[in-house]
RNA sequence: GGCCCUAUCGUCUAGCGGUCUAGGACGUGGCCCUUUCAAGGCCAAAACACGGGUUCGAGUCCCGUUAGGGUCACCA
């Protein structure tokens, strides 16, 4: 095969490839104008494959992009990146585009709702399969300009290339002499086409490849890497759809993307993107590498997989119950780390108000810290109403455990005291992790949780001996409801005297043998007795939710169940 | 292995040549408050990976080592 390329012959070529292809680039281009927006507005966008999975690093990456998008008064995109058919699961598009929805990251353009299913934005199709079109013309353009070639070679003898390769201890890939089909004469091609073989398209990589690859990434920071010489694949043979590669350049011309944010694992084919870019004359968007969050596995760290690691599926927050806000306030901390500064300056500001900004992102990885996602989510559930408490709790229970919605509409209004507890005064009770932690925290109150704890577990009673705790529950059972707090203490302080408890700790620690107990041990008593369990809200505040009704109920079994035990 | 990215308390990080005997938050420990718990308040332990340079001066700049991570498909 002689090299005897010229721009007839590459106009030939493309004309073999694409006879059915009439529109130019610039066809597409004055189609897709540019955007009419302010100066410095970001068009970013969230661009996933359907493939029935939503990862958490997918959510971070879109909360920044429309945070950015429209703090600059810009547009964020969801589009659709389906070419590969084989990856596809039926149902993803719709499970995107409602976790988007989900977090509060309803997209401003391509398809924005499902049932009905509403496509917006004048920049469409958002769905690559039906973009094919406008990649045959860039593709065609390339071939034209002697930028991009066809290749007929069959996946053995590609795999015969990488094993000479890795056996000659060279490069492995498509490029230079290894590119068979690189300067194949059109005769070659001609036939090839006649025998019915549909070749892919590549690009044309400058081969030796001696410059560089420089751009100043906007999370990076300026950098500088070789240039590419692969001669990557731009349309597939099968379904003549382009590679992530190629659809992400011309997606993003056309889409009049400015703003790429995605995962750094994309940092290595950057140089080909540059490549490309240059190869169809349109600017470079501002590239955002962002760091896949990482977790401990033994000893070494690695990214969240989404076969490993439950947390890193969207559908693992929902199970959970963890607020939208509390997870979108824990992403937001990862991104920028000053969030809690700003938090703690603004406690009740909607988190919208925080600006984010790629340039305070961390390069390295993050670890996912479920501690501190459940520190977030306590202090966002100890901001909410009773109220929401309860809609929330119902929304998630809903689908995540039904008993539990049964059991909270039992009575309404008594949930609502429930939820109520501690949490109107200055330092609301942060007992509330997530929504499946509310049978853990609020189960006591619920009759039918507080018997099966009780038939699990028994009452864990202080170290109290049974005659006294006969009496302390005996007491408990006169309990009124219209006597105020402090006169009530007062009163079970001086029963806990009478009883020869000490008032106090510090009474009870002077002489310890003197007493039965001192007052807490005494109060433990009661609460042990009502709720079954030795850690509770406030005791008073807790027998004006039960109501007097269940406080002599509860108190009266308890006191059976010591007596039982006592014989 | 090639290329690339990264390296400050256990974790997330602040730090952009002197103000660093390195700051904050989560977590941990202690104390206080207290009817238990949660919360809250106070206090504490806890880090610049290593080695060379540059400089009057380095956590901060450069080089190397080491260690992590990413990536090398007709998948995105």
């Amino acid at each position: 095969m002689r090299r005897k390329h010229n721009m007839t012959d590459h106009q030939a070529l493309a004309a073999l490839l694409f006879p059915d292809v009439t529109t130019t680039p610039r066809d597409w281009l004055e189609r897709y104008p540019p955007r009419p927006l302010p100066e410095g507005a970001q068009v970013t966008r969230f661009a996933p494959s359907p493939t029935g999975f939503v990862h958490i690093g997918s959510i971070m990456a879109s909360l920044v992009s429309r945070r950015v998008a429209h703090q600059t008064g810009g547009v964020f995109i969801l589009r659709i990146e389906d070419t590969d058919k084989k990856r596809e699961q039926d149902g993803s598009v719709e499970m995107i585009v409602r976790s988007l929805l989900n977090f509060d990251l309803a997209p401003d353009e391509g398809i924005i709702s499902i049932d009905p299913e509403v496509e917006a934005g004048s920049y469409a199709p958002y769905t690559q399969s039906e973009r094919g079109e406008m990649y045959w013309a860039f593709a065609k353009y390339l071939v034209e300009k002697g930028l991009a070639y066809p290749a007929f070679d069959t996946e053995a003898e590609l795999d015969q290339t990488r094993k000479l390769q890795e056996a000659q201890r060279v490069k492995p890939g498509y490029y230079g002499r290894w590119a068979r089909w690189r300067d194949a004469s059109l005769d070659d091609v001609q036939a090839r086409l006649a025998a019915g073989e549909q070749p892919v398209i590549r690009v044309r990589a400058p081969f030796p490849a001696e410059g560089r690859a420089k751009f100043v990434d906007a999370i990076k920071g300026p950098l500088d890497l070789p240039e590419n010489d692969q001669d990557a694949v731009l349309l597939k043979s099968s379904n003549r759809l382009p590679t992530y590669h190629f659809a992400h350049v011309v997606d993003d011309t056309l889409m009049r993307v400015n703003l790429v944010i995605r995962g750094d694992e994309w940092l290595p084919s950057a140089p080909l993107h540059v490549q490309l870019f240059d190869f169809i004359d349109q600017p470079l968007p501002t590239y955002a590498h962002v760091a896949p969050i990482a977790k401990m596995d033994g000893s070494s760290k690695r990214k969240i997989s989404k076969r490993k690691d439950p947390e890193a599926n969207v559908a693992y927050y929902y199970e959970q119950g963890y607020p939208v806000q509390a997870v979108t306030e824990y992403l937001l901390n990862l991104a920028n780390s000053d969030f809690y500064d700003w938090r703690k300056a603004n406690p009740t500001a909607p988190n919208s108000e925080f600006e984010v900004k790629l340039d305070r992102m961390g390069v390295a990885s993050p670890l996912f810290d479920p501690v501190k996602l459940n520190d977030i989510s306590k202090d966002i559930i100890a901001t909410y109403t009773a109220e929401q408490v309860f809609d929330y709790a119902i929304n998630w229970a809903g689908q995540y455990n039904p008993r539990l919605v049964a059991i909270l509409n039992l009575d309404r209004a008594y949930s609502l005291k429930v939820f109520n507890v501690e949490r109107t005064g200055e330092a609301p009770r942060k007992d509330i992790v997530n929504w499946s932690d509310i049978e853990r925290a609020c189960g006591l109150f619920f009759d039918d949780l507080f018997n099966e704890a009780i038939a699990a577990n028994g009452y864990p009673f202080p170290n109290v001996e049974a005659a006294a705790i006969e009496k302390i529950l005996g007491r408990g059972m006169s309990f009124d409801p219209a006597q105020p707090k402090e006169e009530w203490l007062a009163a079970m302080r001086a029963y806990a005297e009478e009883l020869g408890f000490a008032r106090d700790v510090k009474t009870f620690k002077k002489d310890p043998t003197a007493f039965k107990g001192h007052f807490g041990d005494m109060m433990m008593v009661l609460r042990v007795g009502l709720s079954g369990k030795t850690n509770t809200p406030d005791l008073y505040e807790m027998q004006q939710t039960l109501g007097v009704d269940r406080v002599q109920q509860r108190l009266k079994r308890a006191a059976e169940y010591v007596r039982e035990r006592a014989l």
